[in-house]
DNA sequence: TATTAGCACTCTATATGAGCGAGTGCTAAC
DNA sequence: GTTAGCACTCGCTCATATAGAGTGCTAATA
């Protein structure tokens, strides 16, 4: 459909746009050496460009900018990777240099590198809890109707809650029941859990059957854990330093929503395996519209997915990001399994 | 010093300013009832106010503007207490109707609400978690050489770090040193527990002496708890409602601060107990010299001190607030220590 | 003597218009 | 098919004019 030197000039002014933040006008391009052409023959392809949607303008004489679908259609088709420097690739493996046992640490330093590396905040999701697995449970007491029950996972998280206990249990019931779940529930995704304890617990547990049900009840309640995924930031404010947010409004929103996007559903994709660009609108948010968001899942022995991720203006420089979040993800994939699955597995 | 007219102009100047965020003039100010003098005279003495410092003006033919001096004199010498609307109340103490079990749900909403009857940020800091006392101490094993220590507090809290174990140490070893830590050192405060923990288990494992500074070492670097307070907010956007922070720079600064209080030392002073303010620059720091911080205390049974506060423009409704925090933390204090104490003691 | 009216002055904010520059679209020439 | 040329449009910047709010000072007033 587009002819080559069509082609020639959408990716240039993409380029270019991205680079100066500036609308970018036909004589200006016919200065660059990639650009054989006059500004007049420019100027009837980004006619043209514009008409089909690629191109847009911000007022009648001014130079061009992308549109959403010229930068869809840029990322889609001209994304030559770009190399990455050694001395880029050294900081990142510095990451797991020094020899670090927590996966959240790790996550965080990973953050932290990327967002300096681009510029950009950056975010990376925590391993969604609800996919580990059991490795030990415990209840401890704490007032004579209150216990906060501990699963320690076998990735080595911990997960804690208070619950309440109806007033005929006591300590050895209780312990009978920690006991329990210790011998038959090791093993079990946390988020099967809550229907798993009934289970097993009613069986064994009968004698006390009309008080199990509030113990039960109290503690399945206190169990039950939300698909709350935890977000770490790298260089939250780098966003505010792009020329498109001077303006309090959109920095509000933004910030808003950062801090609550752990709140809204479905905003990852978490799923889907590769690198995935969402631009603009793509990402279903007012608070996003200006705003690209690249996504790159890791993984980790050969369920767990993770993801990590770069947000800056839909102007981001797309080459850079998408190449720095392929060598990051795949050390991080690299790495956490070590973590996870100890040095000799 | 101040005669008694120019008590009230200052009074009435702040009060206005507070207000309408608008510069206050002369004419203006004599129209108000409560002020039955002509705008030449009220001129004078806002001449002399700004002479003394307590006013000041943002160009030479503007109105006037209260200066950090001025709040300081109105926040120490005009404090009307103002009365909190019975809704208000009511709204409060529904923090605490819904039976809560954990403390961190009673901050969390507490902070929601200052931050929603205030228009204004609200920031709560957790307890400080070194003061908590041990109740319980497990170690759960992750891999060949590392594990995961968990210790239950007396307050509910439960705190997880990973640490690495010498290879030398077995399954024994490990459960003997459990057991010592919950036979001797349940009730001893988070801070001090490291210290203790060499004392108490040098004498007893003797036997696995050469590795056992080792496993010490790991654990004890693992379980140093630094003095990180847990910050809430409730409303962090709110500030950037105000009108004083329509600038991108102010905004960023002052989001930055927030998400970094919590790693800047000292900048609460929680051993102080009742309502303190601090304006501008009081708070001594750059962000923060637009903003006053208004910190109300609430104690827990006798020793256990947290802070609840409010951020907002130093032209922010001091009356209202301190009132409001006052009522805040008088029934804080209360309900947390029934959480704590549990319901009979 | 303390207060007030009056007046000249200052500064901001807002609107208006001119001039410049960058860019466009179209047409005619190459 | 490409380019040169030209008229036109729009945004930006700068200067100027004007209105409005406020001040400081002086002289009149209670």
């Amino acid at each position: 459909m587009l002819t080559n030197r069509q082609l020639l000039i959408l990716q240039v002014t993409v380029d270019d746009f991205i680079e100066t933040a500036q609308p970018v006008g036909s004589r200006q391009l016919s200065k660059k050496e990639e650009v054989p052409f006059s500004p007049a023959t420019i100027r009837n392809d980004m006619a043209d460009l514009e008409e089909m949607g690629y191109l847009e303008k911000t007022h009648t004489s001014s130079g061009r900018v992308p549109s959403q679908k010229g930068y869809r259609y840029y990322v889609d088709n001209m994304l030559t990777p770009q190399r990455i420097s050694k001395s880029e690739i050294k900081q990142i493996r510095s990451i797991f240099e020094e020899r670090m046992v927590e996966t959240e640490q790790v996550i965080r330093k990973s953050a932290a590198i990327l967002s300096e590396l681009t510029n950009y905040t950056s975010i990376m999701l925590g391993l969604d809890v609800r996919k580990h697995r059991v490795k030990r449970f415990s209840i401890v007491p704490l007032t004579d109707d209150s216990a906060v029950a501990i699963i320690v996972t076998d990735s080595g998280h911990v997960e804690n809650r208070v619950f309440s206990i109806p007033e005929s249990f006591t300590a050895s019931d209780i312990e009978r029941m920690v006991n329990l779940i210790n011998e038959r529930l090791v093993g079990v995704h946390l988020h099967e859990l809550p229907a798993k304890l009934e289970a097993v617990t009613l069986a064994v547990l009968r004698q006390n059957n009309g008080r199990l049900n509030d113990l039960l009840g109290s503690l399945n309640k206190a169990l039950t854990i939300e698909h709350e995924d935890k977000v770490y930031y790298g260089g939250k404010m780098q966003l505010l330093n792009q020329p498109e947010f001077n303006d309090v409004e959109k920095a509000r929103s933004i910030m808003y929503w950062m801090d609550h996007v752990n709140q809204m559903p479905g905003l990852f994709h978490l799923d889907q395996k590769g690198i995935q660009i969402r631009i603009g609108t793509e990402n279903n948010h007012l608070a996003m519209e200006d705003c690209s968001i690249i996504t790159a899942s890791y993984d980790i022995g050969e369920e767990q997915i993770g993801s990590i991720a770069i947000i800056g203006p839909t102007r981001m420089d797309y080459k850079r990001v998408v190449s720095l979040l392929d060598v990051m993800s795949g050390d991080l994939s690299r790495e956490l399994s070590k973590i996870l699955h100890g040095p000799h597995g």
